[in-house]
DNA sequence: GCGATCAGAT
DNA sequence: CACATCTGATCGC
């Protein structure tokens, strides 16, 4: 029987050692303040924020890796008994506090995780962390990527998120008398809401367990839970919805700000929302993005009820990036790590031109059923680039069949793997 | 009765 | 619609 040696994002036993790529929610399912099952390692900043998420929690079994750092760990390999290293070092993910990717050397090879990743050139940070990641790799070739997959298709495209945020405050500014709410998680877009409150020089309100993860940041002055003292507030995503926005209305002027990926650019025609009852979103832009703000910040703004706009401010890689990435690195696997409705059957299908369109880098060899992965991650889900037409197509009927079946597991198995031994 | 997991809503 | 999160129902001990 196969025994395993590393999860990321993986929770289940089985594993000698455990690493977590930041503390979203869906990154966590099955830790919880009883777990004891081996060692966890995390960024400093994950620590940091991990006790109050899981109280309770045996706090001895965190193990924190400094970013840019190799370390070395002894693990046994149950199969032969025999021992066998490992090194790993975390490079910041850019996605959101405490977030990093996992690049790991050992027996299997040269092995990068990126978790959740938004790969911003442009951005100081991103820079960093491209030369990090090369210095880390120095020669070395990638055999298997785990790739943050949310946005691996053409469509999605979006500018960086210092324009984004621009376009949020331009928005803020031309409502003067509005109040505004932002939707956002319980961690994450902490820059937007600082660009926010430093450019309108404005407290920004936040929920009190949101105020503590704050101060957690090291983020004192810029938030508040006293309502009176702004009209900036930031909410729960959850809590973000129409009715909402139309209950707050009907005490106060308010609009409503989402920052998020671009799904919503897809959308053909019209607003399915009925209470809408608009024409098409986009003659609601052009009425409303027109006058107040610039050109250079609206392409992808969209306003999808008189009191909601959706801004495309993304913790997640876009299309053009995830390419970039993809070509940087030159991986002999690729594997998806997000299985959403819209990267479903072959997440990364998009991805498997990119070396051919170079002559300067080398097709990929695939050697499907490598059996390294366990969990969501099966055969079928993984997006070697160079899987042929005929054997996809069946994939996609039997998992039109099971689908049913299918969707609950990929719940159970949403995001992490567990790295096994080849015996 | 409690935590873990699932389905559904937001 | 996506993602991440919440609530409430159900399951298993």
């Amino acid at each position: 029987m196969e025994r395993g040696m590393i999860s990321v994002d993986r929770w289940a036993e089985g594993s000698q050692v455990y690493f977590l790529t930041h503390l979203h929610a869906d990154h966590t399912a099955g830790l919880s303040s009883s777990w004891k099952r081996a060692p966890l390692f995390c960024s400093r900043i994950t620590a940091k924020l991990f006790p109050p998420k899981f109280p309770g929690f045996d706090l001895s079994l965190l193990r924190v890796l400094e970013i840019g750092q190799w370390y070395s760990l002894s693990l046994v390999s149950l199969s032969t008994g025999l021992e066998t290293r490992i090194e790993v070092i975390a490079i910041d993910a850019n996605h959101c506090p405490g977030a990093v990717m996992y690049l790991f050397r050992g027996e299997f090879g040269c092995m990068l995780y990126t978790g959740d990743f938004r790969w911003e050139v442009t951005c100081k940070i991103a820079k960093v962390g491209k030369m990090m990641l090369l210095g880390a790799l120095r020669n070395d070739k990638v055999d298997t990527l785990y790739i943050d997959n949310t946005y691996c298709n053409p469509s999605y495209s979006f500018p960086s998120r210092e324009v984004a945020a621009q376009q949020v405050v331009n928005i803020i500014n031309s409502y003067p008398e509005h109040d505004i709410i932002i939707g956002i998680d319980s961690l994450g877009k902490e820059d937007l809401l600082l660009y926010i409150s430093k450019m309108l020089k404005v407290k920004i309100w936040v929920w009190p367990e949101r105020l503590q993860t704050m101060h957690l940041l090291g983020l004192h002055g810029n938030f508040t839970t006293k309502t009176t003292l702004t009209r900036v507030r930031a909410v729960p995503r959850y809590s973000f919805t129409v009715e909402t926005l139309e209950g707050l209305n009907t005490m106060r002027p308010t609009i409503g700000i989402m920052p998020s990926g671009l799904p919503w650019a897809l959308k053909k025609d019209g607003c399915k929302d009925k209470s809408c009852g608009l024409p098409s979103t986009k003659t609601e832009m052009g009425i409303c993005l027109g006058i107040n703000m610039p050109n250079k910040y609206t392409n992808n703004i969209e306003k999808h009820h008189q009191y909601i706009y959706t801004v495309p401010y993304s913790d997640h890689s876009c299309f053009p990036e995830i390419v970039e990435f993809v070509k940087l690195l030159c991986p002999s696997h690729i594997k998806g790590i997000v299985s959403s409705s819209s990267s479903y059957i072959d997440p990364c299908y998009y991805l498997r031109n990119i070396y051919g369109t170079s002559s300067l880098y080398k097709k990929p060899e695939i050697k499907e059923g490598s059996g390294r992965v366990e969990g969501k991650h099966e055969s079928t889900l993984a997006c070697d680039g160079c899987i042929e037409e005929k054997k996809r197509k069946r994939i996609k009927e039997y998992q039109s069949c099971l689908h049913k079946t299918r969707v609950s597991l990929l719940r159970r198995f949403k995001c992490g793997v567990k790295l096994i031994n080849e015996d």
